[in-house]
DNA sequence: AATGAATGAGGCTTCATTCAT
DNA sequence: GATGAATGAAGCCTCATTCAT
């Protein structure tokens, strides 16, 4: 018999989510202050201590959520994709799609949580890892196809599309300079095709 | 006259610059305090204020010291090279070793510069676009001389470039694998011409 | 008519002091949690402030029911002995074995009763008085019987055995060091019947 | 080349210290606030954290400082007096003013530092070792002298005269009665005297 | 009658910055 | 020129108390 009903309390949660969610982003964690998410969510700051432990435990949550979005959304559009260079497409696509909409929050996740003593085997750890794996396992599969050739190092491709995409969102979000969002997602998809795949170069 | 030495005076900057690169490095921006900077420098607090606006401007210098140097090398190495594929791998090598040695204050710079209002028009905006027109003027040089596709972004280029060097680095810190900078640099580069080069592929 | 019946609601007010002395004894007055004691009696917070007006309230009201307990135990059994000096060691036992059983909340009382302005005229109050007017009784009727030099100042008398037995228990609690409740009460009882008897050192 | 006097600085800390045992005595431990004693001693909340580490850290020094001077007065006192009577009474007067002066001070010490984890081994400690074993040495060289009968229990001699004026102290601090420092002193002497010496009852 | 979500004041502590020395 | 004592504004977090449900 709880005393307000499960949705408002949801509500209540969402809200704190979501105002956190932006005032990290624009602040960064430490200086983002706990009173300004509240108030940015209508609240006080004594009930954010309600249902979460403490700010980083916040910013988890927001990570959390924001991240098994990404993911549904991720697998998906991947799964329906077939050749080797439509999977990488789709999640090139994706990825700085995302990265483009929550740069901050990305970055957010890079600097502060995979430093936090409290990553190593937490929930976002092993959503990061799942995240991540999803691009090897197609790079994977284009070597078992012979799509790609067999002597790529899977994990630098990686390293290099993450990181390739992270620095483009960056820049877009910071210059004053608009995206191509599909024309830039089809550039690299080719850029990386033509560095690892077998066939004749588009 | 200045009663103490232009010299000396120097020294005390330089100390100062040099511990707020460790401190600053160490702990990030908001969690370094100038007390700890100016006990690692053997310096007053109040001295920090004679030469520094403040926490912020002091960042700043460090970042602007940083860059200069590195930029310094990166153009002496850049020039010595001849064809493309060598400058493009010289820059790699350098950009690389240069943010595993400093990812902490690589990053520092990425996240925590733009938020000052000072950033646009200044000295380290400027530096910042000088570094990166390197690589562009290479690119550029390449397809000059046909040793690059026509048709390739060179913005695109140096954003994977640079993004996949930021990954690798930071992946490197945080993770405890180790790196081996001259295989990895030798990997990207083949990766990257693979993508854009005109001759057959290597 | 009570829509819930007396004796659920006196069950509901017996638990809730219970808790409150086992989390105040623990605790001590400000440590203490309204929130502990609700989750410890199995009870809302918010229905503790049904029962009494607020946190101090409570801790007079857990006080004053340990209290009167602790008065029908000792004046039966005082009422049982012959003598002055098996009155006196009933006494003494009897207040050893409560205080080392509850220190802590016999300290509470001595602390924290005093700061509130409620005290003066307090049914606490007059609790006190009349527990230790017991020992004053005591003396005054040895002295009446002979037993007692009739130059005793029975005030002096009350604080050294009220006081002893504190500071006895405090040690104890404290302390590692066992201690031997029988054995310490025939000593001080012996001891303080050499200072004060007519007869014969024991 | 300190930036303030040395003696300036230790007014400020002198002040602090005068403050803090002011409103620790008057409101105890918890209920105290950093706040108010800087207010008292008219310095900001910060500069308190300059001298001290923490509020626990404050509390310790205010009772350092009381014990120092407590037991230089009271080992000075107790050499010059002669048989075993007078130092006891010597001892008990001591105490006894000085517990009537500071009774809260004296209570903080019993409830709040012997609890403390850093207490096992502190300089308080060894304070306090050294002045209850003033007592018992009195005690053991009143045995030693045949003044006191061999079968008394120093230990509970130490506690029953402790905690007497700890309780006699308060009483008067709490109740409005005035407290005849010399009679009690004497009257208390003579109580513990007739229940341990040797000789005729005075 | 009972709940527990929500409030908001207040606590301790840190630290960038200033200024008397 | 240099110091570091001093300030005071925040910051995070806790918790007694209230009140809509």
């Amino acid at each position: 018999m709880p005393v307000i009903s499960a949705q408002r309390m949801q509500d209540r949660v969402d809200a704190i989510l979501e105002a956190a969610k932006k005032v990290f982003s624009e602040k960064g964690f430490e200086a983002a202050s706990i009173a300004e998410i509240a108030r940015s969510a209508s609240v006080s700051d004594g009930l954010i201590y309600r249902y979460f432990q403490n700010k980083r435990d916040l910013l988890f949550h927001v990570l959390r959520v924001f991240y098994e979005r990404l993911m549904l959304d991720l697998e998906r559009e991947v799964d329906t994709s077939a050749s080797f260079d439509r999977q990488l497409h789709t999640l090139i696509s994706c990825h700085l799609a995302v990265f483009v909409a929550d740069t901050a929050l990305c970055r957010l996740f890079i600097s502060e949580v995979r430093v936090s003593r409290d990553y190593q085997g937490s929930a976002i750890q092993a959503l990061n890892r799942r995240y991540t794996s999803i691009l090897v396992d197609i790079v994977a599969a284009g070597i078992a196809t012979g799509e790609v050739r067999a002597d790529v190092n899977s994990r630098l491709v990686r390293d290099v599309i993450y990181g390739a995409i992270e620095h483009l969102a960056w820049r877009h979000v910071n210059g004053r300079t608009g995206l191509d969002l599909a024309g830039t997602a089809e550039d690299l998809t080719r850029l990386i095709c033509g560095g690892i795949c077998t066939g004749p170069r588009p």
